[in-house]
DNA sequence: GATGAATGAGGGTTCATTCAT
DNA sequence: TATGAATGAACCCTCATTCAT
């Protein structure tokens, strides 16, 4: 075994590790209201170490955006294109859902920084921009083929996004008024099914 | 002209112009990353100032989020409740997304609270249960009288929160994508008019 | 009756009802730990009313300073001076005993002065020190006179003034000690016949 | 040399430093009136590298305070317990006066305590106690077998403490009464001698 | 004479970061 | 590479006092 190896992996875990505790901060206060201690212990090392190993809170701030903006692409990239509405929506929604149930830090530090007004994510945004231009011409060329009603598809675009990113975000909310405990699991099939057929029905010709 | 009067009301004016200025600044940074300098600044005042009007603040994070409740629970009082599906749910949804597109610092800082977990707005949540669930009570009613099809009750109501908040949660992000200015108003009609046509198609039996 | 009277006289009582309060206030904090918010309090009146009344806290403090010389001085001017030192002693061990129960604030307070380094009664002292110097050459008289043994009269001094207020300054301790409740009267008699005794025998020739 | 050992030791004795600088101010203003900015000026370090090495102001206060107890102990540790009544108080009264005089800061610090109502005392006055419950049973037992005169046993120890503590709880009125300049030394020994005598004369049989 | 409003200075404490080893 | 020590800026808040009526 190579040990250079194996110290530049671990230093690659505890790299990820801290970006993993970062988002759970950054997630839950905010970039100025996330403190580099806390995320220090969230790590479970010391301070001045997870100075050693980051730039600036900012800049891990950044870094972590860039994470979850990679994740996120990539979790679309694996649909084909070439589906109907119907099985093409109910993969995305039902994979969006389980991302959110499973990872709703990432989401919400994501929504975290739109709210603040996306200041560090504007970089992203073209990019996002276009292939969300694209999937609107492609939800317009099903409307031209008959195959879902008239409907603006930008903003079926941004509904599909709250309904989905909502079990992310408002998980408290929705457990408390289903009256599961704080770290009950939600049902994560019911939950897609639901939402996958509110859109599907709402968008029949 | 009453001088005692003026004076009262200037004092509550003030009172009411720092608690909007708290909001604005709780809805970007959150219950931690907000200043009291920062909430004095947008209120114009000095930070001493502000200090002589609150009590800590905590306690005005505590206040604003209950005048949001208030507002909230008011809004929705006066819909009539014998009104059928249809008419409720384009009534219910109009008035949300309206709300949400004209006082986004509100919904903002009340989604902030519940993504940490909602320590300070638990007491209101008792109250917010029973009226989801008599909601609730209603549309299995509709259900059952073949108003509309079958489906969750909670999980829809879930699902129209997720699509009136979100055009306040993510306005930025709605701007961008749509080429708009940071401070061009969304079209709140036709906004309001495709949630709604989602939703009632999505309800059809 | 004349109304200026009354008010004259309600405004006095008002003054000294404050200066009561400063004592107990600067006796517990001294100068510095005092507030003029818990002086107030102590008063029941507003900060503001409070200030009407004072000039600053340090001359509230200097006041009520002169006012505790002022008691302290007249407390040993009816003390016939051609006593023997028995009766002398045990008049003046009583009395102060007596005081330091019933007054334990005052002098607290000036016991704490002093502890400062008395920068505010160094006025007072020029005067005390020459009453000590006389009361020393009483004493030395009563000694050349065989009435009591050999002592050094400052010294001596300065021991009764221990042993009377430390009932004041300690009272908490003392209490604690003989199994008291914390508001429970302190056996006057018993204290000052033990002291009296201990220093009529300790100066037996 | 270890320069590891060195460092501790450096860090040692800022903390003891820190601790002198501590009780320094705290004598003079109490814990209210003391300021953590005085505390660091005193120690001549800056007010946040103060903070780096305490916890609270109220931390320190309380370590100051169990310091200077422990202290206290350590002093009285040392006495022969079978020492007849004359020599045991003497040397008590000796040592307790020494101490007053060149660690007056601490008797100060300890009185200010005990006259705010002991808040922060209170734990260690369960050991004090016993402790003055067991001396007065063996002044009884003095007492008993004619070794001294009759006399309460709980009010003689008090009385010891008031006159060998006043000599620093009270030193710059001492001085400013003998005409001494205000740094000047007192007579140890003679005050020792003085309040020996007093006492021991004071309890002959 | 009396009082709510206002304020500059300072209170104790935490912050993200850098230093020194 | 790693870490305890250190630090200037900023944090929330209270202070004694003055203002304005």
């Amino acid at each position: 075994m190579n040990p250079r190896v194996d110290l530049a992996q671990k230093r690659g875990e505890l790299r990820d590790h801290i970006r993993d505790a970062a988002i759970a901060e950054f997630a839950e206060n905010g970039l100025r209201g996330a403190s580099t201690q806390a995320i220090a212990d969230r790590a479970g090392i010391t301070k001045t170490k997870l100075h050693y190993y980051i730039d600036s809170k900012e800049d891990l701030y950044q870094q972590s955006l860039d994470h979850i903006v990679g994740i996120w692409e990539e979790l679309f990239d694996g649909i084909p294109l070439d589906l109907g509405p119907e099985a093409f929506l109910s993969f995305y929604i039902t994979r969006k859902i389980s991302f959110s149930i499973h990872h709703p830090a990432e989401v919400r530090m994501f929504a975290n920084e739109i709210m603040r007004g996306a200041p560090m994510l504007r970089s992203h945004w073209a990019g996002s921009r276009a292939s969300t231009l694209r999937a609107a011409a492609r939800i317009e060329d099903w409307v031209s083929a008959g195959l879902i009603r008239q409907v603006d598809p930008m903003l079926l675009q941004f509904n599909i996004w709250a309904l989905t990113e909502h079990y992310a975000l408002m998980a408290p909310e929705v457990r408390y008024m289903l009256g599961l405990a704080e770290d009950a699991p939600l049902d994560e099939a019911k939950i897609a099914a639901e939402v996958t057929m509110l859109v599907l029905r709402g968008l029949k010709p």
